[in-house]
DNA sequence: TCAATTATGCTCATTTTGAGTATAAATGGA
DNA sequence: TCCATTTATACTCAAAATGAGCATAATTGA
């Protein structure tokens, strides 16, 4: 390697998520001998890219070649330290977030190059069958016991995972897996040379090259608030879908369970669907399949579903 | 000038905000012999800053010398064209969004180095005394002419302004003054050299370098809807203050009026300020002075104020 | 002392939300 | 065929939030 130069390297890093086989899934990219995947990513080349937008194309289309429904800027990041030994530039990461509504196997997939559950690198934020154990059986202990060299740092853990009276706010993906990296709970502040070993016997989610976790964690956070007041979860949906399938989408962005009946009440009052007449048929009562109305009408309010948390398990458990 | 380099120059702005006089101000600077305003700003130098926000606090300290009560980065820009003829670099800009409880003059500010009215860049954003009147008088005219070349944008210009019944939503600002961009109602589309002429006689609001009103608007936009769901408010404010002067920050923010009590009710319920017993001493009756709670409660909800909009002119022309 | 001004307290109808109960329409064994 | 099971859909109801306004309180200045 040679003498680091002041040249500056912009990459472009996507995000692609879709909703697939019950999860919500992350497109990546497993790179020859190496252990770790990555996102699909590359240099932003000014003379060539006439935006970054176009860059980021690019690179999608020649590594995974998925289409992208929405695309978003999400955060450029510049500290020093996250793109460990990679290249003498420093590395100025941008990362984007897109969704894809796509279903079939694109021609780049491979076991190894694929599409992964995301619930897998953040495991602590899938609440829907419930608050995940490893919350209070290892981060929460974890962190206290890191809290005690950085006592300074507990309003930022009792904010992000809800300690003391304090709401778990689903947004805080960032601020969860930042915590979990500067306490060494996660594998790439190993990686990193923060530490010299992680302050856990097992670190805490499937580690991702350079900092792509932390792009995954943005982009995690970013939807589950956009979600709110932007119509962005039909970017995830095909063109026909009934509405259990548009709430299970929505639970698995959330990590989430929600209220069948007040779903339902929500969607139909945003006029964002329209019936079309046919039926789903499977195990029940068959489902009416809907469409998303046309531009008029789906983009007029420009409000997302103000989605409110339902119990984790409806009627089974509710008293006679 | 040389050869377009491949090099890659990061230029970091700031917008940054205030509450004064009663006008939302933003930081200015005067360039000697140039005309236009700018924003702080200089380039990211990764050998001296750990990272951009270490560069954009140098950069603020030495031009303006603010005191930042709150920064956050707003969006990245590198389109070309926006830079027009400034270096041989490609420039990428990155902005970010500073809010200053500041009130006394600090050392470098003079007659043409100072805070500017926000509104004076974006008077179409202000109907705190009611709907602009150069909206229907004059942008929209402009518009529908620009639509006729151009009718794909149709949608865009309905959504941005509220027409045919969409809603004017208060966080568009971005999205109003990129349109004005391209159909070249603002003297920034003449100095990047989109066209020769400006469409109308006389280009709107105040223009300034580069491309700094475009992160202005984005700034103003941003705020906008963080005030909803976040109390970035406070950080506008001094260390006390009556409900009236913190309606009045925030109606100023929102570019709308609100109903007053209903504010109060609002404020009153997040527990976000306590009473600090002393009164001041006006017009009318004396208002109590309110300080904000300490961090407990203060970050606890993390919910801002969702503001809504009352009318413009409260009792005077009510019903008797 | 009174008009004007501003702050604060309360009411009230409407909407929205959260949490159910009830019913409908399928499937797949017994 | 009948029925338990499953899922979808319809409706109810209380609580909370919202939007709009009336009423009253405490000042200042003429």
């Amino acid at each position: 390697m040679s003498a680091p130069s002041s040249e500056i390297l912009i990459d472009l890093s996507t995000a692609i998520l879709r909703s697939h086989d019950s999860c919500l899934q992350c497109r990546l990219v497993g790179d020859e001998g190496v252990d770790l995947h990555r996102l699909p990513r590359g240099p932003f080349m000014p003379h060539i890219h006439r935006t970054m937008e176009t860059g980021l194309r690019q690179w999608v289309s020649e590594q995974v070649g998925v289409d992208l429904a929405h695309i978003e800027q999400l955060y450029t990041f510049a500290d020093q330290g996250r793109h460990s030994g990679e290249t003498d530039r420093h590395v100025v990461s941008v990362g984007y977030l897109a969704l894809s509504r796509t279903h079939d196997a694109a021609d780049g997939e491979t076991a190894a190059n694929n599409w992964g559950d995301i619930y897998d690198y953040f495991p602590w934020e899938d609440w829907r069958s419930d608050r995940p154990d490893m919350l209070d059986a290892i981060i929460l202990p974890a962190l206290d016991k890191w809290l005690k060299k950085n006592p300074n740092q507990i309003d930022r853990v009792r904010l992000a995972f809800g300690r003391d009276g304090a709401q778990w706010d689903e947004e805080f993906v960032l601020e969860r897996y930042e915590l979990l990296y500067q306490a060494a709970l996660v594998a790439e502040a190993v990686h990193d040379g923060r530490v010299t070993q992680p302050a856990t016997q097992r670190p805490l989610g499937t580690p991702l090259q350079l900092d792509h976790r932390r792009i995954l964690a943005t982009a995690l956070g970013r939807l589950r608030g956009k979600l709110k007041y932007r119509p962005v979860i039909f970017d995830l949906m095909p063109p026909r879908f009934t509405l259990r399938a548009l709430q299970a989408t929505t639970e698995l962005v959330m990590g989430a369970n929600l209220h069948k009946q007040n779903f339902r009440r929500l969607v139909e009052k945003s006029g964002f669907l329209e019936p079309t007449g046919t039926m789903e048929r499977a195990r029940g009562r068959p489902a009416e399949i809907f469409r998303i109305r046309a531009t008029q009408a789906a983009e007029r309010p420009l409000a997302g579903l103000r989605v409110s948390s339902g119990r984790a398990r409806p009627s089974k458990f509710s008293p006679k």
